[in-house]
DNA sequence: AGTTATCTCCGCCTCTAGTCGGAGGTATGT
DNA sequence: ACATACCTCCGACTAGAGGCGGAGATAACT
């Protein structure tokens, strides 16, 4: 018997999967949770082989779940969500999921995936791993490298703000920012500041 | 008995709801699709009172599927999805929508929806709610109002490209860009083209 | 025929942005 | 004590960005 964990926020999502996998004879649902942080000490307790998780939540994303899980426990976690986007996919690889599904996938695909992930055998959406790949030929996260402080420059300047108003809102000298929003560009090999703030979009370092 | 027609390409999603919802004794679930154009020839045919709708599809969006809908058929629709941003949102309504709901709710929650749905009531999410407020109060979609050409440069200035990279692009003058450009930021409200390429990126109208 | 909208282009002007090459201060770790 | 990284700031320079005012061409609607 593979022990199941189930983590969805969308109620209609989790009993939907557990009435699912409830029918196979193989795999035992051990716990559900509707949150990050619930699921994260639910799956401590329970200690499952694995784990469904779901990425956008209320309370603890998914992303922060699987890091703290990861921490201390051994499961393999199986993200299954309905975004396939960088800002999503990269993170939660990255905090140590095992394997990535979307919700598009069929009932028996999941059930298949979780079989896999109790083998050791990594399952990744074709639309996901397509994206991977790009991504390791040869995009690094440039934006690593910045200082604290070249970040929240970069975030000013990923709000359209001009140098002037980056040196009232930080407090700190014009010819600083200048300094800081140079050192920005070169580190994330663009251009310009309208290309900086593109960059910063793209990669998800704000809110909207 | 009320009839219900479920719409959704997430296997898992549609098969829970229809679980969920045929133990309600008040409900008839007719028919089941799993993409937009599938489920508007079903509705046609079925005629359900009510229409549980997803908006992200492989084939033909649920907006679509709604327009199409509600060119002909008077029942219900129930938008039920997980997103609740101003792209999805109002488009949505605009096509038709009768209620809109988030995953994020209960089955009991969604069982009540439908059937005030047939009684005529609408169910707006708080959250989407609060959305259509401010919507009604002032804004509008200031893109709008820029004309196919301004557009173009406006997803220029967006990949962070420079007059003269933008020039070269369209095949017009440097002093053509220049135009165009001040008339977006006007248009747009805003001071330069960065705040420009976030307007863009914040309003989906770029790709990536 | 006249109006309106759109796309195209020009010159002149100002100012922000960005580069280059410095410099001093404060941590941190070796 | 020394090296390294980070944050701060300076002056001088160049180039791109953007405002202002104007203009010709086409197409569509009245």
């Amino acid at each position: 018997m593979i022990r199941v964990v189930v983590i969805d926020d969308h109620d209609v999502v989790r009993k939907g999967v557990i009435a699912y996998l409830s029918t196979e004879e193989d795999l035992d649902i051990v716990g559900e949770a509707s949150s990050g942080y619930e699921g994260a000490a639910l799956v401590k307790e329970k200690k499952p082989d694995v784990v469904l998780m779901d990425l956008i939540m209320e309370n603890g994303t998914g992303i922060e779940a699987t890091e703290e899980i990861m921490k201390t426990e051994s499961c393999k976690i199986i993200i299954l969500t309905s975004y396939y986007d960088d800002e999503k996919v990269f993170p939660a690889l990255e905090a140590g999921a095992f394997s990535y599904m979307l919700k598009t996938s069929s009932a028996d695909e999941i059930a298949d995936a979780i079989r896999k992930a109790a083998l050791g055998q990594n399952v990744i959406e074709p639309k996901v791993a397509t994206k991977m790949m790009t991504r390791f030929r040869q995009d690094r996260k440039l934006h690593e490298e910045l200082t604290k402080r070249e970040l929240e420059v970069l975030k000013c300047v990923g709000e359209g703000m001009t140098n002037q108003e980056i040196s009232d809102a930080l407090y700190i000298g014009v010819k600083t920012v200048k300094t800081h929003v140079s050192n920005i560009l070169s580190k994330l090999e663009v251009q310009d500041r309208t290309q900086a703030a593109v960059y910063a979009h793209r990669n998800g370092l704000l809110k909207g």
